[in-house]
DNA sequence: TATGAATGAGAATTCATTCAT
DNA sequence: TATGAATGAATTCTCATTCAT
């Protein structure tokens, strides 16, 4: 693993070394999103990233390795976009509906996200599996959020009993499957769901449906 | 299209020739659905489905079109089990309650489903597109829909103003996102989301957040 | 072999048999011509002939066989045609003139003939090896070119010690390596050898050297 | 395309890297003349340059790169060594049939040269069409041509009005046909084409036929 | 005479990875 | 730290030909 989560490299290493390694980095996301793991191809991640392909066994070992690596940068740059939410500091339902929002434009925003994870579920999970930097991260904001929840079942305004982490797949769910699926879903159903108009009707309806049921009646 | 959905074939042909077919196409899905459309090899979907590699190609020209057939016949498949369900004879909430239902059971039966959109959708929808068979079978659902919810709306139980895909999209991602991305889920969250208690909870909350939205407060 | 050189066929055949095989020798023909023996594909030829690949091997037992036909056939027409001359019946100039012109002229109009002698040599001529049926229609071309030169000879007009054979594949040689060549040579020349022009100076140029050759100073 | 022809390599080289090249190169041309592009085996390329098969596809991308690589080279040898005649030193006469002499046992010594430029006609010269080195190479030859042509005109020797470029193409085609077809001149006039006294006796007449039509009477 | 189904042996090409410097 | 050369094992697809009726 070239990278540690550790906020201070151990040993200073050469401009050059850290800006091939992140250029192979960006590169392999790119390539992993447009093609998945099995359809990813190495020569072209080194052709994008401008390094040599050795270069790449060399930082990284194998390609399954730098998959893991992708897979860790790209949860560590959502939950660090979440923490800059302060859900903490907002009004219940103010927290839930910018979660909502957050999410959705992220996964707009991030569609490289969805295709990594999408990858990795075809793979049964086994490389964040041997990742034991990804847990640890992911766990906050399921607390957060569920101190949201307490905060709006003791006011009033939400109903009780509802677990964070449902509530949170929901959420996800909800902007994840438009557009994951937006290709699919578009052919069946023979509309454009990527209009500036369907874009904004389908979060109003996200919206709709995750206040819906937090909100007590 | 070695199929075709008109119920009396043209041509009486061997017997052998539909049974090869459907081999074929059975082990073709397996192997799509456990692999990806790039990761599936065509000697293992031989193999499977016990012919001859060279069948393969006799009959489905190449492994694209290959794909083509199996996505055909997974929609074929879905759309006719959610005809069974006849909503049309329910009453409203009842309706959306079983096809809530329904699909979260289908997709957790039928994962191979959630992999093969998966796959078509990185990349890019383009066998759907080439498809002229798949957005007819589609529509009826939307429309059935369209129709219980007007029905709920006329009673005054539901909420008006709710649009019958938005909700189609909603259901489906409510389920998707939790069974297509178990693997990852389960490692970032570290919980067994498939046990069976875990699974009848994610049943119930779903049908929560969906009958929270369309009920009437 | 399907087709004996007889004029009378021996058994009486059904119309459909004749015309099915027929149709595979011109198919072959043109599929070999354009691909070689080699590049040419059975199945196409199936296909052009609107016959069932099947037949091709009911009746010309496999691909080389039907080659030899093919090529039988080949030499029985252009042999065929040079017999139409009657150069026995001209005076000797005017006959190596005909001869020149209408090789010329043959090779142009078939260009089929060029590529299918040509795959037959890289193949070492083993086809021919193998029929008896083609020496003895190609040896009285030579008998009346002998004739001629003879006749010319003896009326003063002809330089004597001309050998026939060599001539022969002269007058063939000057027509035929440049119609045979003719994408090398106009890529290597930059120059379109297949105008009108080109076409007219080339025939020219080609009775000239062989005219400026036979005739006596 | 793999060597420049800059006399200088940009870059040092391994020379292990040009060996095989060299060796590629080599094998791939006698492969393409003994089965033309076709039938010629990327396998056996490898093995006769003894090289790794992936190391061809390394170098020259595919089979038809590789072929034109081979075109390329041919006509860069023909040419250098027609350059080496030096015709420009010569009389006229003593000119035409030194290039007719030559052409001759040019291609009695390499057959490959016919079989590949036959290759590259059954495929409508595509390859060269790609190639815009080919070009250049050639023209000097017709211009040293022109030049002897008019000198030979001057001196009274020679007829006017000889296209030099029709000349080459008979001085070519008059060897060129006897050989590239001498198996199937062989089979249908039951001759030995290729005899020592046979060959003598061709190049005999051809230049009696070449120079009977430059010279004067 | 005719045909759809089926096949084994190969074909070009791809790909992650390692070697050697 | 960096790189060009090299490779073994696959992978999709092709092709002439045969089977069975």
């Amino acid at each position: 693993m070239p990278r540690a989560a550790a906020p201070t490299p151990p040993e200073p290493r050469s401009r050059d070394a850290d800006r091939s390694q992140q250029a192979i980095l960006l590169a392999a996301r790119d390539e992993f999103a447009a093609h998945g793991l099995g359809g990813a191809r190495v020569d072209r991640i080194a052709e994008r990233a401008g390094v040599n392909k050795r270069l790449i066994y060399y930082y990284f070992d194998n390609k399954d390795s730098l998959f893991v690596a992708v897979l860790e940068e790209a949860y560590r740059q959502i939950r660090d976009a979440e923490r800059q939410l302060h859900l903490a500091d907002l009004a219940p339902a103010d927290a839930i509906r910018k979660l909502t929002e957050f999410t959705w434009n992220y996964y707009l925003e991030h569609p490289e996200f969805l295709t990594l994870l999408n990858s990795e579920n075809l793979h049964g999970g086994r490389h964040l599996e041997l990742s034991t930097n990804v847990q640890p991260m992911n766990s906050p904001l399921i607390q957060t959020l569920a101190e949201v929840l307490e905060r709006g079942r003791a006011s009033g305004d939400f109903r009780g009993g509802v677990d964070p982490l449902q509530l949170y797949i929901s959420i996800a769910g909800l902007s994840y499957f438009y557009l994951s699926n937006k290709h699919t879903l578009s052919a069946i159903f023979g509309r454009n769901l990527m209009s500036a108009k369907a874009r904004s009707e389908r979060l109003s309806h996200i919206c709709d449906v995750v206040l819906g049921y937090v909100l007590r009646d």
